[in-house]
DNA sequence: CCATTAACCTGACAGC
DNA sequence: TGCTGTCAGGTTAATG
């Protein structure tokens, strides 16, 4: 469920739930996931009051009374469900429903958190490409899984002059640019199609041969259709659900992803097109994206 | 250093 | 009903 505005929607989804809160319990239900988990991971975690629950890129950061964070990536799979204790209630703004019998048991359940909220948390990640490890705070940026990672698109400082500096001189197709975290954090398979398609940008376009114009507009789709896709609780295709189990809704919104073969929606007599990018599916419009 | 491909793992779905 | 092949939101090691 994996890109930006999906994480998101989990981190506020859990927000009620665990920042503030005391972890009470952690159990591992395997001895990794894409990595195994570090030593004493579930004792490390006992006991621990989460300070402040952020995101960074894909990632899921809980900020620990310790001085350690946990790291939570959710692969293309994976889920967090909350489940209040002993029945529904309402925390925060959220309703969570009560544990339905064997939660967190289940055969691709790997963890399951309880806290003070009082709630359980069950990460559910069926194709294990998800990760859990712990890092110190003070030195979470020069970890290796964050060091290289670049921008924040929803920051002020991703502009199209950042943007222009980050293309300059790169031979790869902008869609594949944009998929690099490097360059920019949290953007997927999904909002670079959509994101291009707004800006009326062939994805087949070098990275380094996009117009200033167009670098501009690309930018302003970018931060919209991630603040939209967000307020939609991000798109559900199969796997992503909000902390809540709600599904999202931004794949209704979708004007190309998942589109191949139907009529362009931006009144051009265009049809959506697939095509295959650095072993990708991209979806776009021959039409009008130039 | 740069760019592309294969691999990681499981499940859903289409076609036979 | 069941088998086979294809595809899926991500990341990264290996390869050219």
């Amino acid at each position: 469920m994996p890109e930006l505005p999906e994480v998101e929607t989990v981190r506020l989804g859990l927000l009620p739930v665990l920042e503030g809160h005391t972890l009470t319990q952690v159990e591992t239900r395997r001895g990794d996931l894409r990595i195994p988990f570090p030593r004493d991971f579930a004792a490390r975690l006992r006991g621990r009051r989460v300070k402040t629950l952020r995101r960074r890129a894909k990632y899921l950061l809980a900020d620990l009374d310790s001085g350690e964070t946990l790291v939570i990536h959710l692969g293309m799979s994976g889920r967090m469900s909350v489940y209040a204790e002993g029945k529904q209630r309402r925390i925060g703004n959220y309703v969570y429903d009560k544990a339905p019998q064997g939660a967190g048991t289940g055969k691709h359940d790997h963890v399951v958190f309880e806290t003070d909220a009082p709630a359980r948390i069950v990460f559910n990640d069926h194709r294990r490409f998800g990760l859990m490890t712990l890092v110190e705070t003070a030195h979470l940026d020069d970890d290796k899984l964050f060091k290289d990672i670049g921008i924040e698109p929803l920051s002020p400082g991703f502009t199209a002059k950042y943007l222009t500096a980050a293309l300059d001189g790169k031979k790869t197709p902008i869609k594949s640019a944009l998929l690099d975290q490097r360059l920019v954090a949290g953007l997927g398979n999904i909002y670079v199609c959509e994101a291009l398609f707004r800006a009326g940008i062939s994805p087949k376009r070098l990275a380094g041969a996009v117009k200033q114009d167009q670098i501009a507009a690309l930018v302003t789709a970018i931060k919209k259709v991630l603040k939209d896709a967000i307020a939609a609780g991000g798109s559900t295709l199969r796997d992503h659900a909000q902390a809540t189990g709600d599904p999202g809704n931004f794949q209704h919104h979708f004007l190309v992803y998942g589109r191949e073969g139907l009529p362009c929606k931006s009144k051009c007599p265009g049809t959506v097109k697939r095509i295959v990018q650095a072993g990708r599916s991209t979806f776009y419009c021959p039409k009008c994206q130039t």
